[in-house]
DNA sequence: AGCACGCCGACT
DNA sequence: GTCGGCGTGCTC
């Protein structure tokens, strides 16, 4: 989709008589709508589709279309669609010298399609280079970088950074190997502990597109299930991809994978390869020689031949957001991904996340599900204890721990490792009810309410003070903020048995596995190594903190690592047991002990729903200084439902922090506005945020620095 | 982003 | 007259 401009470019007094003879010759031909290809004199043409459409290779969103370049007789061969080549681009270059044109610098792009004649009317400039024959830009993952830019409200060439790695002459030289023939199809094993497990493999077997929402059963299989899922793809002649959230699951996956169909039918695509095995591992996938790919969230857009399944496992891990411009998140991209290709879907996790209970609940996917009794016979006990109910042990006082807790690490240790799970350092924590613990919300628009410099309450969203709060739940008047010191907790813990074994397992230094022999595992969330024939217990301490984040999620995401902990213990039948230290009346805590995560997701769903929170309504976040913010929202045409909460001051990070993308720069003061739309209004309202960013853009009010806004669909971290 | 075009004020 | 200020708009 190319806009047409009916002006001929440069003209006026000082350009050279040539280039005048040129403008009124296009000014003549304005009106009919297809000019025949015009170059600047000295190039001999390509014979055949002369004109190549260029996507040039610059993120910011006003160059965000086609250009049309002339095709050399002698790049006509490499020319084709899809390769990556190097054009002339900028004004400032209507000066012909010695019979060529110049100026203007050489830039990177993308070959996307050759044409008979352009709708451009003024003369083309010729491609300057084919920089390889490789086709690595094919129509499939240009339709997918497009729909992904649409969704984001970004740049095509910004999806595209993620989408194709940087070139490595080295790593195209390689020949990549034959591909192997399709393995038979896989026998359902643990599959069918699932109600229509079987089913679905049959179905991916058979060349089926089966979408499904899938609840893992807590326990080491799933990764043995995602690798039969992708064998029954293959079995079908089709190629199938997995993204998982880190390193630790791919290798577990890999392993999986070989073990049921041996080397050499999938290739692995992380971020730890160095550029050239990357891109090496890429290509062999974009030739077909792998059918099936695994990997990170960046193996989202890898480009699979005939792909039959896409399939991303636990969704809620935060690591699926990219953290590049635009930041799509990899569980929206395999769903344009299935859309487009009308492949199979598989989003599995131990938990639910609210977007997968709302693709099985607009019946967009069925649910992967095992029975009650499945459930129970792989899930371990759960018990819950209030923070208040501490032991009378003295040990146990010293650890600020209630009895049960203690009790439970104690017969646990007897019995093998005991993981006890603690939080990370940084929760920022938020108001709530004194009474009953409810989260305090905004009456006007149900954003979260938090206390400024001055001790005022305010909406984190829409600004607005409160001054008479009530809680709309137990009707108190008090409010508290959370409050955590758990990690001291767990090394009292360690010095109360101090016969065992202490490891730890955190952001610098995370455990793969521990043996099963008894120790104390203390783990941050996310971080928790795989016990050799499961854990003994585990204790979850950090209630406060994860349920005290200032965010929508934070119930959710507490939710989903109790579980991500408590699916390492061993079921119930075989002693496991799980102690959460957090009210027991709270939501989350009884969809653990109840082991119903999918429950719990569709729950929350509906009080979504009810609020106008997303994923229901569809939310972006405008920042930036002020005046450019308010510049920013007086000239955007919004969607008319389109509903503006803010803008409200960001606080300003301390200096010497890094500098998270979209976060003011040290020091400075930055505010926030939130956009919210109902459902269906989604496209609209990121299509104006494109329009309204582009304009900016154009004006020189540049983005990323100086005056420019950060535009952000499905911001993270919404209160 | 660059870079030229173009329409206004000070200058040889 | 014309040199050059930077405001505006385009880049095939």
């Amino acid at each position: 989709m190319s806009s047409e401009n009916e002006q001929a470019g440069g003209g006026g007094e000082g350009a050279p008589p040539e280039q005048l003879a040129l403008i009124r010759e296009s000014v003549r031909k304005a009106k009919t709508p297809r000019a025949k290809p015009r170059t600047w004199r000295g190039a001999a043409l390509a014979k055949e589709l002369p004109v190549a459409r260029v996507l040039v290779d610059k993120g910011v969103l006003h160059l965000d279309r086609y250009f049309d370049y002339a095709v050399p007789e002698e790049l006509d061969a490499q020319a084709q669609p899809g390769v990556r080549v190097r054009v002339r681009f900028g004004a400032g270059r209507h000066r012909v010298r010695e019979g060529r044109r110049e100026g203007g610098g050489l830039i990177d792009g993308f070959l996307v399609e050759r044409l008979p004649d352009s709708d451009y009317s003024g003369p083309l400039a010729a491609l300057a280079q084919v920089v390889s024959p490789e086709p690595v830009l094919s129509e499939e993952l240009l339709g997918l970088a497009r729909a992904v830019a649409d969704r984001y409200a970004g740049s095509l060439a910004d999806v595209l950074q993620l989408a194709v790695p940087p070139r490595n002459a080295r790593a195209e030289q390689r020949v990549s190997p034959e591909p192997l023939p399709p393995p038979p199809a896989p026998e359902p094993g643990s599959w069918q502990r699932y109600e229509r497990g079987a089913a679905f493999l049959e179905s991916l077997a058979s060349g089926g597109a089966p979408r499904a929402v899938w609840n893992a059963l807590p326990g080491p299989q799933w990764s043995e299930e995602l690798a039969r899922a992708v064998a029954a793809t293959l079995s079908s002649g089709r190629g199938a991809l997995v993204v998982l959230p880190d390193g630790r699951a791919v290798a577990r996956v890999d392993a999986a994978l070989t073990a049921l169909l041996g080397e050499g039918r999938h290739a692995v695509l992380t971020a730890d390869a160095g550029p050239e095995k990357r891109y090496a591992q890429w290509l062999a996938v974009r030739r077909g020689s792998a059918r099936a790919v695994i990997g990170t969230r960046a193996a989202m857009f890898a480009p699979v031949q005939g792909l039959g399944l896409v399939a991303l496992w636990d969704d809620g891990d935060d690591s699926h957001s990219e953290q590049h411009a635009p930041q799509p998140h990899a569980r929206e991209v395999l769903l344009l991904r299935a859309a487009q290709d009308k492949c199979g879907f598989l989003l599995g996790s131990w938990s639910c996340t609210v977007e997968a209970a709302q693709l099985v609940e607009s019946g967009w996917a069925r649910p992967l599900v095992a029975g009650r009794e499945q459930v129970r016979g792989a899930a371990p006990l759960v018990r819950t204890v209030g923070d208040g109910d501490l032991a009378r042990d003295e040990a146990a006082r010293a650890a600020r721990l209630p009895s049960l807790a203690w009790q439970a690490v104690r017969d646990g240790l007897r019995q093998g490792p005991v993981l006890v799970q603690v939080p990370r350092r940084g929760y920022v924590p938020r108001m709530a009810c004194a009474g009953c613990r409810a989260p305090a919300r905004c009456r006007h628009c149900s954003g979260p309410l938090e206390t400024r410099d001055g001790g005022a309450l305010c909406c984190g969203w829409c600004g607005r003070e409160e001054s008479g709060w009530h809680c709309p739940e137990c009707g108190a008047f008090r409010l508290r903020a959370s409050v955590v010191g758990a990690r001291r907790t767990a090394e009292e813990l360690g010095r109360a048995f101090p016969a065992v074994p202490v490891r730890t397992s955190g952001r610098e230094h995370v455990l793969d596995t521990v043996p099963g022999a008894p120790a104390l595992v203390v783990s941050t969330p996310g971080a928790e190594p795989v016990a050799e024939g499961g854990y003994a217990a585990a204790l979850l301490l950090d209630g406060w903190a994860m349920l005290g984040r200032p965010d929508l999620r934070a119930g959710e995401d507490a939710l989903r690592r109790w579980i991500a902990a408590a699916s390492l213990v061993r079921p119930q039948s075989a002693g496991g047991t799980v102690v959460v230290v957090a009210e027991p009346t709270l939501r989350p805590v009884q969809a653990l002990v109840r082991w119903d995560p999918v429950g719990h997701a569709v729950r929350e769903l509906a009080e979504r729903a009810e609020l106008g929170f997303p994923p229901v309504s569809r939310m972006a976040a405008v920042s930036g200084p002020a005046d450019a913010v308010a510049d920013f929202l007086r000239t955007a045409e919004l969607p008319p439902e389109a509903e503006v909460l803010g803008p409200v001051p960001l606080p300003v990070p301390p200096p010497g922090r890094p500098r998270r993308a979209g976060a003011p720069p040290p020091g400075e003061q930055w505010e926030r506005a939130l956009l919210r739309v109902p459902p269906g209004k989604g496209a609209a309202l990121a299509a104006a945020l494109k329009a309204a960013q582009a304009a900016r853009m154009a004006r020189g009010s540049g983005g990323g620095s100086g005056t420019g806004v950060w535009v952000r669909i499905d911001p993270a971290d919404i209160g």
